[in-house]
RNA sequence: GCCCUCGUAGUUCAAUGGAUAGAACGCAGGCCUCCGGAGCUUGAAAUGCAGGUUCGAUUCCUGCCGAGGGCACCA
């Protein structure tokens, strides 16, 4: 999708140099191998930096010698001024080197550009709508909920800065059985006054006394059930009964949403979609995409053999979550016309959206690209981590003891803090670390839950980030202080391999970004900011800048100033982990 | 039984079919006459097994072994 997308407005046009490079490629392609015109043009970043910045094999796909395809691709290239050379290597790899000029000029567009450095046009005119976070009403948010609440918040941003406009959603679990048996709960053993001042334990206990209590009289299971059809129904009793317990929640929810840094545009839960699944089964029945299966259900049977049926009617008539889903996706789709729909949700439903999104299909509702971000599942080998309350640990639990983790270290490292800065800088260490944590790695991986690598405060973590950006932040303060108003006159050159080798990573930042909104991965972003701290961390060790003689001194301010705006706003996408000027 | 994921250093994780498979923690060593040592730096250490496709395979295909998940009225 990133391909074949060039800018040729000025600014513009240096921002995603990848796309320039095989733009390059794709016109010596046209003049000397006509009939391949067309072909993909793969860019890699090599391995080794003595390879140059970008490589292209493409001269060994195209058949015949691979060397002479590469010499005459070379041939016909126009090297710009941002290259400073074009290299054959190895069996036929064309290695691209940036221009250390304009390494050191691309720093001030950087400075610029500043908070906005990193955004690009690459999804520019496409639409996005998200669900992200999805907890469910009368339940605490559990530790498995930070997956999809962080995941989504992050892909949120980086969509955003791709150039998607974004529509946060949140289909808020506020629907179905279990508020039958939670309505019958509260009138059994309910009591208004515990439940008002502690609302989720309090209802978390009734859901889990009824089912203690449906073990031993399954009859209860009816009755549950009958409760949720009389809601369905609009009985005005049971009605104001749910609304009561979904304002209780959704404020519970919101407080832990305003501490990660989390927000939705709209909160549509599964009650939304109440009225307006009639019309969609309806459609279904009419176009003969449902039918009746065993027992009664009305059931959409799917072309693929080994995917059972979707059941999207029960057989006593009460909907099911795949009969909501649908009314979503017809929904996003009449209010959004989104080109993108993205669920993050747990890999357990895989089969499940595989199925929807074909009866989605079937039924001609959607032509958007539906797409189940899907997220590895989470295991717990530390059983004693946490208090367990009703068998979850609670995500507000594990946050508070990140900051409690961070603020210990804040006392040990850096006593000299007031109090309040001590508070704020454990706040943005502990949840930034957490939130690192969890979109460092690959989604789709499994995800091993242990205090030491959620809560990691040194090697590949937040905190190691930001400790690189408060160093830089240090400098620049110090800078200021000595000499404010002092003129960049362009003239000092970046020289030492350090600096270099820092100043070469930074331009890349925006095509990371579209990278990893392409392919909805923010660990794209965090394994490059991990490359872009280490490289400062390295310069900051060898090379010093406040000591160092003009011009050369303000060539490194240059690339101090340029490498916090990177970290800063890089740590921003990976879902708002702030970046404190001291910690 | 069928379907889908995943098996990479001691451990936890990276790697768009590309060049010498990267990190972190841990382990063994070296760095505070210099901008913050939450740091820098040197080293030992890995692609489950067997085939296949390819100029080139951790990546694609087949089989086996192992782990996780899913499979009609839950969400």
């Amino acid at each position: 999708m990133v391909r074949n997308i060039i800018c040729y407005n000025a600014f513009q046009h240096m921002k995603i140099i990848k796309n320039q490079i095989e733009h390059l490629i794709g016109e010596a392609l046209r003049q000397e191998f006509p009939d391949k015109v067309g072909s993909e043009i793969p860019i890699d970043y090599p391995t080794e930096a003595i390879h140059g910045d970008y490589a292209c094999p493409i001269a060994l796909k195209l058949g015949g010698n691979p060397r002479e395809n590469a010499q005459k691709l070379l041939a016909a290239i126009q090297k710009p001024d941002w290259l400073e050379k074009i290299e054959i290597a190895g069996p036929g790899f064309l290695n691209f080197y940036l221009a250390p000029q304009f390494l050191n000029d691309f720093l001030r567009e950087i400075i610029q550009a500043g908070e906005h450095f990193g955004e690009s046009d690459v999804f520019a005119g496409k639409t996005v709508v998200t669900d992200s976070s999805h907890p469910n009403v009368a339940k605490p948010m559990g530790i498995h909920h930070i997956l999809s609440t962080i995941i989504g918040n992050s892909l949120n941003r980086i969509f955003a800065a791709a150039g998607y406009k974004v529509v946060r959603d949140n289909y808020l679990g506020d629907w179905g059985t279990q508020f039958g048996k939670l309505i019958y709960a509260y009138r059994e053993w309910g009591d208004e006054a515990a439940v008002k001042k502690d609302p989720i334990p309090e209802l978390l206990k009734l859901y889990v006394k009824f089912h203690d209590e449906a073990e031993k009289d399954p009859s209860l299971e009816d009755r549950g059930r009958a409760e949720f059809k009389k809601l369905e129904e609009g009985d005005a009793e049971n009605r104001e009964l749910w609304q009561w317990v979904v304002d209780l929640s959704k404020a519970e929810f919101e407080k832990i949403w305003r501490r990660l840094d989390v927000e939705f545009d709209v909160i549509h839960g599964e009650s939304f979609y109440e009225d307006k699944m009639q019309p969609i089964i309806e459609e279904g029945i009419a176009k003969g995409v449902f039918v009746e299966g065993e027992r009664g259900a009305l059931i959409a049977p799917l072309q693929d053999e080994s995917m059972p049926p979707a059941i999207i009617r029960k057989a006593d008539g009460a909907t099911l979550y795949a009969t909501r889903d649908l009314a979503r996706i017809k929904y996003w789709e009449d209010t959004w016309h989104p080109d993108v729909m993205v669920n993050v949700v747990d890999v357990a439903q895989e089969l499940y959206f595989r199925q929807l999104v074909e009866v989605a299909q079937m039924l001609g509702i959607t032509d958007a690209r539906n797409e189940h971000v899907q997220f590895g599942r989470m295991s717990f080998p530390e059983k004693k981590m946490s208090t367990r309350k009703g068998n979850i640990i609670l995500l507000e639990e594990v946050i508070d003891e990140a900051v409690e983790r961070a603020r210990a270290i804040v006392e040990e490292k850096n006593p000299n803090l007031s109090d309040a800065q001590k508070t704020a800088v454990a706040e943005a260490v502990g949840i930034g670390a957490l939130k690192y944590a969890v979109l460092s790695q690959n989604r789709t991986t499994n995800v091993t839950f242990t205090w030491d690598k959620v809560l990691a405060l040194d090697g590949n973590s937040a905190p190691y980030l930001q400790y690189a950006h408060a160093r830089a932040s240090s400098i620049l303060r110090k800078a200021e202080e000595e000499d404010a108003g002092f003129a960049d006159t362009g003239a000092g050159q970046l020289q030492e391999a350090a600096s270099l080798n820092l100043a070469r990573l930074l331009p890349k930042f925006p095509e990371v970004v579209a990278r990893a909104a392409e392919f909805f991965a923010p660990n794209y972003i965090a394994t490059y900011l991990f490359d872009v701290a280490r490289a400062f961390s390295a310069f900051y060790a060898e090379v010093p800048v406040l000591q160092a003689e003009e011009p050369e001194r303000t060539a490194r301010l240059n690339l101090v100033k340029a490498t916090k705006i990177v970290l800063a706003n890089g740590l921003g996408l990976l879902g708002g982990v702030q970046a404190p000027e001291e910690m």
